[in-house]
DNA sequence: CTGTTAGCGCTTTCAC
DNA sequence: GTGAAAGCGCTAACAG
């Protein structure tokens, strides 16, 4: 472990002051060039690392944000946290990853951590949006924006897909492909995206003569929960002759519920996903999904959130709602 | 944005020293519990968040760590970081995550970064095992685990799964199905897993009788590379009669391409992936997989960094090689 | 058990 | 264009 080398050691080696090296590091114009490169030097030669508590003590802020999400785990946000590492990783930023497990509790918790960290501003798809954590944060100069979750709220950014006019896509394709008896494949509820996409499947419905929407929850938002999804909606009088899934993990499970019953996909039942995951197109009927931005969803949020950052006067709070697009394979014919 | 609260306002609040309340906060028996009582009262109603900075600049080390990975967007890895995350916010450290991209430039950068931030620990699936940054890091006191990569050095710790020992366990499934024309899909060259996983494949070979190993190499690991690699593997003279892929999406786009042109899985060929992706049981012809623990990779990887780093003396550096294990499903008959 | 104090390493006026 | 010095908020060592 070699001695600690700051700010101070190169100044000596290069024959400067301490606030030289500062200013070589921060304002590198301000410095005639020949000191300048013998400051560069001894930085190079010393192996010089700028200790960024300190600068964040002095600044008041750190060059971190944070991003915290429902599940990590989950291709949607693993997606999203992609495109926000990149625009963090180009503009030299550092990033704090954490995960609320949709638990409110651990969220307080994360967000109190994030808070103590002085990261300089927060990409959240909020558990809980009133979290006090959460106003305090803003209370206190952390720009933050909302991830996934429209905004109501004029004072913030937030990006976001449009889930109801996804789950009209969803269900207007259905119409047009002549299904009538379309089941609707949810998660648990209360989950706002599983929501607003009822309500568009709702609203695809309004016009059309003779068609129907039956409801079927799963326990979980994965193959599981549509395996078992699935097979409740075989075990019914009348098989539907289309069904609208929640996200492609929900749809797997149906399919294969379907298909293991003798049914045949697309001719019996029209399978139908949402998110268009890499693996949507790999399944043995290539699955119909409902594509999101996802990638640029996390993209466009950081480059609001860095720009509400570094321009806080010159900054407009907006909020994008992208639009999602229809995929249509083999699943729906 | 209402005005700073540091340790000196609640001090005064509380009547007593600041150094009284930063006792109450590191090493709260040394306080009398009347007096640590009032001081939790005045934190509380002044809403004071403690300045991580500051800690970190007095103590010479932050409560994060690092995490770089090789993509974040693989489930692979991201499975892998919610063993980290789980552990991380349980003991109340703050986690940074990075992604180099499988780019050795990147990575430096990031290091660096990291450096910069002062991680008291760092994760890591290095692209470069060599690179400088990673070195000077280790020099300066910063606990480095290395993640999936089976450690070499008996100075630091790592955790990674016996890949050779996947790849035979693998082949000999095959061997025992009677299978004897063996096909390998592999991902780009160059990869270790997949080196690693095809010379386990090559020693189950070893004892078998008139058993072969062809082998394909696909442009990625993803579903697109499968198909394209199970397209050319149909249009050689004969047709396989088992498939051995380096991950599962290979192996879903290798079945995929088989299905389409009127091969029977496992029937006329036996398809096997690797991971056990959740989508593997999901697939048309469930795909069987060899499985890693990799959530407990994760886990255990983060427990002995934090580990190493709250105990430096009476840390014994370990190299952990988890067992992989074969998942058999209906693609194998 | 509690208070006092001296920095951690850096940035940033303000002189020169 | 460069140097000197104060202090960001906290902790730990020491004194009382």
């Amino acid at each position: 472990m070699r001695p600690t080398v700051g700010i101070r050691e190169v100044a000596e080696r290069a024959s400067v002051s301490p606030g030289t090296v500062s200013n070589v590091l921060n304002r590198p114009e301000r410095v005639a060039a020949p000191t300048r490169a013998r400051v560069l030097a001894a930085i190079d030669e010393l192996g010089f690392v700028r200790n960024g508590s300190a600068s964040t003590l002095r600044a008041g802020h750190s060059r971190a944000v944070g991003l915290m999400v429902l599940d990590i785990a989950n291709p949607f946000f693993t997606e999203a946290a992609r495109g926000v590492e990149d625009v963090i990783s180009e503009r030299g930023y550092a990033l704090m990853l954490s995960n609320s497990d949709e638990d409110a509790v651990k969220e307080r918790r994360n967000l109190r951590m994030l808070a103590e960290q002085r990261v300089q501003g927060l990409l959240v798809t909020p558990v809980d949006d009133e979290a006090p954590e959460l106003l305090a944060l803003r209370e206190r100069g952390v720009s933050v924006v909302l991830l996934d979750r429209p905004g109501a709220r004029p004072d913030q950014c937030s990006v976001a897909v449009d889930d109801v006019a996804g789950g009209r896509l969803a269900v207007e394709h259905l119409l047009r492909l002549g299904r009538r008896d379309i089941a609707y494949v949810s998660g648990p509820p209360g989950i706002r995206q599983c929501d607003d996409r009822r309500e568009g499947a709702r609203r695809a419905l309004d016009g059309a003569d003779g068609a129907r929407l039956r409801e079927f929850a799963a326990e979980g938002m994965n193959v599981r929960g549509g395996l078992d999804a699935g097979q409740r909606l075989l075990a019914g009088r009348r098989t539907p002759d289309a069904v609208f899934c929640a996200n492609d993990l929900l749809a797997l499970g149906v399919m294969r519920a379907l298909l293991r019953a003798g049914a045949r996909v697309p001719d019996d039942v029209a399978v139908l996903g949402y998110d268009d995951i890499e693996f949507a197109a790999a399944a043995a009927v290539p699955l119909s999904s409902v594509r999101q931005p996802t990638y640029q969803l996390g993209r466009l949020g950081t480059e609001l959130l860095l720009d509400e950052c570094e321009n806080p006067d010159g900054h407009a709070h907006q909020q994008v709602v992208f639009q999602p697009e229809l995929v249509a394979r083999d699943s729906t014919g």
